[in-house]
DNA sequence: CACGGATTTTTACATGCGTTAAACTTAACG
DNA sequence: CGTTAAGTTTAACGCATGTAAAAATCCGTG
């Protein structure tokens, strides 16, 4: 209701008559303040509206309560779930986050990660663009504070903590699962934008091999703006399903986007995959993309643990930036993922 | 290459021989130093790892050349759309965008909105949780600085600029089409987690009794989670659908998410919702989301300019931040809605 | 070689708060 | 009533930069 505005610590000891160095104290830690002071200050920030400056705070803290974290894309609900999960175990451990998106552009990307240099925030957490991104910079985080790499795993970043999904595991489940309730399947892959899509094919591959089975990739370059995986999916598949190919076989997605647009081309095609239809065309994706279950057919698909890679990249960092003597020995944590069955394979 | 680092300006000054203030000015504006002197620097730049403190420069700037963003969910496409059309524009304008997640908490908004106070942020982009944002926060956030809601207009922030979609519009569109190729839609409300919902369902009824048609609304109450809106429309439906009812209707979705549910109940129960039979069922959303060319059926809807909508946002705001006579006319820019007709309906 | 304009350096103060040391109050305790 | 410990105030400096005014330097001209 109108309240007077203070601007300075200075105005507001002022105005509630008590000193400045204990008002600073009170902001840190209201604990570190008599009960009467405290009852004083309460009272008096009752009276005027005062919120100590952003910059001045952080500038000259020791610690400036920041967590950095980069994204690839936003529009995508696997990483929203990941910034989801992330952003909520961060607040838990009193952090506040600064998330920057770098939209597919290493410049952007490069500019965020400086941005975290200049803030002095406490610890980084970054799921890296893939090959374009400017390691230079990744490098300079990772010297100068406690650094995490997620989702994906730059070769040049070898030696810097990782968590993500272990896509040999999961992806050698579904294959598994799809050779064993039908015939081997072809893997549909993604637009190159990071390791990942490399890491699933080759998972694909080998397991195949294991198995006895001859790999058989397509789509691997048909399509190549980033971020359409939709589009990609769809305009791979409408293309064979055109010429007759692929309609009785059982169909791997390098991810549930992909596998949707898959899915979109079947239908356009009249064709209805499923796992009961013996013999019959069969999709599968990667992620558990949260549409999974609401797809005609419902997509069969491995789960990406995306909640617990957060919270095990927040934990990491918190980890680290507590321990002063930087603890050398790297961590690197590669979640398991869990086979969703449902209708489509 | 193991640059040696520098941390302040002091420093980098003496380092590569020039004055301190003629550093300070070569970062905000290099055409303000001699060309002598920018090469002088920008050499020296190359031979040193140095970056400007972040907060010791927005303190004392006057402008800080930052602008936030609250968006109410991250898990949901639309609102990424307009996040990225917002950093997008504010990038092109030189600005810096700062993002956050509110997560469907009040407290959460509440504390976003006090950081971007004690940030000085130049200005502030809204998208309001609804009725449970705290009201106060935003009253002093638009008594301080430039100011603009989107998407989601309450009540209580009547005279805030506003940019969003024209639900009057596009709804009455989408029911004025259904009516016109079949039976009289009924309308499948969404959870009320803020205006829009109420906004949509108030010009469906309109709409309808324009057209001299009894309205009729589902699912207003079913299901309380915000942000499940696909389990929303499927539990509604799969319900209905059970008991016969609803299967020969046309279904006007308030969202494209809810539809996204829709069909998946239409599927569980058979039924195939399209515009070519007559008199089956059909569904319609709202939105455009950016899965709909990819349903099965793929999904007839009305699209919201999300692009227009967050590019608008931001040159209101920066209008409004470059006039220091703050303009006291009020705008609100409502984005018509465009039919997209697919499949379902 | 002197001169005027442009640029740079010097010097000094400002920003808003963290932090420290010493002086001071206060309340409790013997 | 003197002593002591806990908490507070005073005073002063530090952080990394912005900014402004005055003094110094540079450049090409006439």
């Amino acid at each position: 209701m109108a309240k007077p505005k203070i601007h300075t610590m200075e105005e507001l000891a002022e105005a509630i008559g008590v000193s400045r160095p204990t008002l600073s104290r009170y902001f840190q830690d209201p604990t570190k303040v008599s009960k009467s002071s405290v009852a004083r200050i309460v009272d008096g920030l009752e009276r005027v509206e005062y919120t100590p400056n952003f910059f001045a705070t952080r500038m000259n803290r020791k610690t400036t309560g920041l967590i950095g974290v980069i994204i690839p894309y936003l529009n995508d609900l696997f990483f929203t779930l990941l910034l989801e999960a992330i952003e909520t175990a961060a607040l838990r451990a009193g952090y506040t986050v600064i998330t920057q998106c770098s939209h597919a552009d290493p410049a952007i990307e490069k500019r965020a990660a400086e941005t975290f240099l200049s803030m002095n925030v406490d610890g980084a957490i970054v799921a890296p663009l893939g090959d374009n991104s400017d390691m230079d910079v990744y490098a300079r985080l990772n010297a100068r504070l406690p650094f995490v790499l997620m989702d994906s795993r730059p070769k040049a970043l070898r030696d810097v903590d990782f968590i993500g999904s272990d896509h040999r595991q999961s992806t050698g489940a579904i294959t598994e699962y799809l050779c064993r309730v039908g015939p081997p399947p072809v893997f549909l892959a993604m637009p190159r934008v990071n390791f990942n899509a490399l890491e699933r094919e080759a998972a694909y591959i080998e397991k195949m091999h294991e198995l006895g089975h001859e790999p058989q990739i397509v789509g691997a370059r048909l399509y190549h703006e980033h971020d359409h995986f939709e589009a990609h999916g769809l305009a791979v598949l409408d293309d064979m399903f055109a010429r007759g190919q692929l309609i009785e076989s059982s169909i791997l997605c390098a991810n549930d986007r992909v596998a949707i647009g898959a899915l979109r081309a079947a239908s356009q095609h009249g064709l209805e995959p499923g796992a009961q239809r013996k013999g019959g065309l069969r999709i599968a994706g990667h992620d558990d993309y949260p549409l999974c279950p609401f797809t005609t057919p419902s997509l069969t698909t491995v789960a990406q643990n995306v909640t617990a890679i957060g919270q095990t990249a927040v934990d990491r960092l918190l980890e680290k930036l507590r321990a002063e003597n930087i603890s050398e020995n790297q961590v690197i944590r590669l979640m398991d993922g869990i086979l969703k069955i449902r209708e489509s394979a």
